[in-house]
Order: structure tokens, then C-alpha cells, then sequence
DNA sequence: ACCCGTCGGCACGCTAGCGTACACAACTCG
DNA sequence: CGAGTTGTGTACGCTAGCGTGCCGACGGGT
């Protein structure tokens, strides 16, 4: 099991922040498993807890009109879950599902929520992250209407990579599918394509990623941007 | 001229503010008019002022690989521009274009920011509009992604008219294949198709609403959610 | 060792939307 | 009043991706 200040310093969000303010957040934090599948939010639902991910990953995703889906954003040891607890708010808005299993810090809402105002350091973080998550939303609004299946595959991957931070995962052509909101056949045309160049290999639900750069060569520029833009904001002072 | 106490009473994020927050507002900010295609922000600005329309509305622009452009938001009456400043941050993301001209409410970065520490009623609906954003832009994705341009079409002149409160718009289909990332000749065939069914008139960039119900049906339900969902937001105490 | 569920390859016709290009009509300005 | 500009209709072939359905192959469980 690990412990609770290794995985404070895990969490980009919450490593380097004054001991105070790790301490206070030690306190009323947990470390908890996370399972593949697991739901940990519904939209409307009240959202009862904040999670740091430590090395599990979770996707957020839209359902348009009970059928449809698709994956907005992934929340893994670069952020958070319950980002409308730091808004000041208490509905989740979209479906969250852990996609990676492995562990995370939650922390009760309440308790999170008073911690902020006497954690300045870990307060800023967040917002930062805020507009980072903003951005994310923005840019993939338009990634996902202008580019090929292949390019997003290839990002996807990428990003997976980066939370699960292994070359070895776990997905099937159905679930990816569900991710990007396109047909099964489609994403197996992709990977097929993906794999003829040597990018990847998979096997039955077990992807393996063989050339990290010629992927990034692959997705479209989004995941480039994506990862100066996470730099940027959090470097900036 | 629209004085300073009108507009603050017209923007819906300021109106019913505690009166010592308002004058405080007042006391800082100053009305200006906005121009039909005045760039608010480019991306990577440092952000120098906040908005708040009044009359006037303004589009957020995605810009991919420096020739795909996708409007992912709008802010008219019912929102703000240099949503970065209220997250403690004055780097501009998108690209703000002045869509429908009027009036705005503009005051400087630094006196915003110094502004919100002691108006937490300001405050907390800046974070509420926040929120309401995020999940636009989360909703925008999917629809944009899953939805046909008919439909689409619909929305944003829905949209559109409620925040030019006007059933008259002033819109090409040049400019309108901008926003929605599409061809022009793909507006022209849902602009008639929407005209044949009695919905809307239009003719060389005049558009009239004529059977605005007829319109929300012929939207997608992107348009309700989203209606639904800022006022739920801004409702909840 | 078998069975059956899961996973992936593939093929069919179909649609929305693309890129492009041309033509005409309506305004604008000299 | 004539010339140019702007806005709209339309047409062409093309592509990505859809919905669907089938089949084979793998592999875990009894």
C-alpha cells in the first residue's frame, strides 16, 4: 500500500506545495483503491468526495441523449476529480469512470472545501489546473470535429500513456470506441494502420506502445500542445 | 450612452448584487462600445481587461494549426470575457471576436482581480459562471462532434438571438460556416432547409427568426440543456 | 479438452460533409 | 448608369465514417 505522503508527492497538483498545507491536507485525506470501471461520478449527482489520482487515471465523459458518448477529458496523477468542489459547487456535471485502475487520495467535500481558503498554495494550484482543464475542453472540442480517427487514436494513446505511465495497456477496440464516440470497426481500421507502422502493438485487449515519438509524429498536434500547455500554466508563477 | 448603473443592472452576472458590491464595481469600471469583428483576445494575450457585455456579444474561437477556427462559446448579457482573471491568471486561451456589436462593460485586469477578495457575492457568481462554461464547452464537443449542421445551425441562432435579444441577426453564411467549422456551402443547404420549413428569413446577411419554438425543435437538445443548465446553476443558493 | 464468450478483421451499401468551382443576383460606389 | 464587390444557389466527384452483420480466432473456465 502506499502511503499517504507518498502519494501527496505524487500528484503533480499537490507535490512541491509548502509542508503546511500538506500536512492539513494529510489529515484529512485517505488513500483509496480505485477498480477498473468504477463510476465515480454520475452527472447530477452530488459529488461527496475530491480524488487525486496517484496512479490510476479516469476519464470524463458527455452522454448526449441517453445514447451517445464521449470522452472530454482524463484526470490522472497530473489532476483531479470534483473540480466543481473548487468552483464552490457540488454537482457533477459529467460521467466519471476509472479507466486505469490503481490508487488515489480522496478527500470529503466538505473537508476539501474548508481546506482551500487556509491553503493558498494549494488554491492557486487548482485554479491553474482549472484553466488548464478549460483549455483541454476547447481545444478537444475542435480536435475531435477536425481530426482523422488515426491522429485522435494516436493522441489518446499518447495520453493514456503519460497517467498510466507504463507502454503497456489495456483497452479493447469497444472501449476505445466509446472514448473517441466512433464506431468499433473504425478504431480497428486505425490501430490496424497504427500497428502496420510499427507504432503499437496489441494483442486481444493489450496494447502495446513500441515507438513513443513516431506516435506523437502519428496523433495531431493537440497532444503536443496539450502537455506546453500543462507545463506553461503550472510553471508560470 | 448606457449609464454605469444601467449595465451593471442589465449583465446577469451583476445584476442583484449586494449594493456595496456594485458600487465597488462602479466605482472601477467604464462603458465602452464594442465593434462588429473587434478582437477581444488573441491567443497567448496577456488579458488587460474584463468584460462584461451588455448589449454586445462575443465569440470564443478555437484556432487548430493556424487555419481551422471552431467557436466553442459565446458571451453575451448572461456572461463575461477574461474568464482567466477569475482564475488568477491573465493569459487569453482563445480568440474573442466581437460578433454582435453594442456595449460592454470593461474594467482592468488588476482592479478586477483586486475586486474579487472583497465582493465574495461577485465572486461566487463568477465561479458559478465558471462552471456553466466548462460544461458548455464539455456539451459543445459532443455536439459538435455528433450532430448535424441543420441541427447545429439551429442552436447557434437560437443562441444567438438570445443574446442580441433581437429577432433580427446579421449574419453570412460565410461568417456563420466560420463558427460552426463547416463549408459555406454546407450553412447555404441548412439555412434553406431551415427557411423552407418556415423557421427562419433571411436574405444577404439579414436573417429573421420567424417561429422561434419551430427553431428549438428543429435544434438539437443541446440548446435546452444548456439554457436548463445556467439557469439550475445560478438558481442553486 | 471442450465450449462459449470475447475480441478483432472485414465487407456491404449508405450518408454527411468536404473541396472546389462557377454563375447569377443584389447591393455599393464612383 | 456601369463596374466591381459581396452574398447565395448549385453542381461535381470524393472521402471519412456510419450501421450492420458475419466470421474466425483466441483463451479462460468447467
Amino acid at each position: 500500500m502506499i502511503s499517504i505522503s507518498h502519494a501527496i508527492n505524487t500528484n503533480r497538483l499537490l507535490a512541491d506545495l509548502p509542508s503546511a498545507e500538506q500536512a492539513a491536507l494529510a489529515a484529512c485525506c485517505e488513500v483509496v483503491p480505485l477498480a477498473f470501471g468504477e463510476v465515480l461520478y454520475q452527472p447530477t449527482d452530488t459529488v461527496t468526495y475530491a480524488y487525486f489520482p496517484i496512479n490510476s487515471f479516469v476519464s470524463n465523459i458527455v452522454i448526449l441523449n441517453n445514447d451517445s458518448r464521449l470522452e472530454v477529458t482524463m484526470a490522472g496523477l497530473e489532476g483531479m476529480l470534483g473540480i466543481a468542489l473548487v468552483l464552490g459547487f457540488n454537482k457533477a456535471p459529467l460521467l466519471a469512470v476509472v479507466q486505469g485502475a490503481g490508487v488515489a487520495l480522496r478527500i470529503p467535500a466538505s473537508q476539501f472545501q474548508a481546506l482551500l481558503p487556509t491553503s493558498p498554495a494549494l488554491h492557486q494550484r487548482l485554479m491553474r489546473y482549472l484553466y488548464i482543464v478549460m483549455n483541454q475542453l476547447a481545444n478537444s472540442a475542435a480536435c475531435i470535429h477536425f481530426h482523422r480517427i488515426e491522429e485522435r487514436l494516436a493522441r489518446w494513446l499518447l495520453m493514456t500513456q503519460d497517467r498510466a505511465q507504463s507502454d503497456h495497456l489495456q483497452l479493447t477496440h469497444e472501449f476505445l470506441a466509446m472514448m473517441l464516440g466512433v464506431r468499433r470497426a473504425g478504431i480497428t481500421l486505425a490501430a490496424l494502420a497504427l500497428q502496420q507502422r510499427g507504432l503499437i502493438s496489441y494483442h486481444r485487449g493489450d496494447i502495446i506502445i513500441l515507438d513513443r515519438s513516431g506516435l506523437v509524429a502519428a496523433a495531431c498536434q493537440c497532444y503536443t500542445q496539450d502537455c506546453a500547455l500543462y507545463a506553461n500554466a503550472m510553471a508560470t508563477p
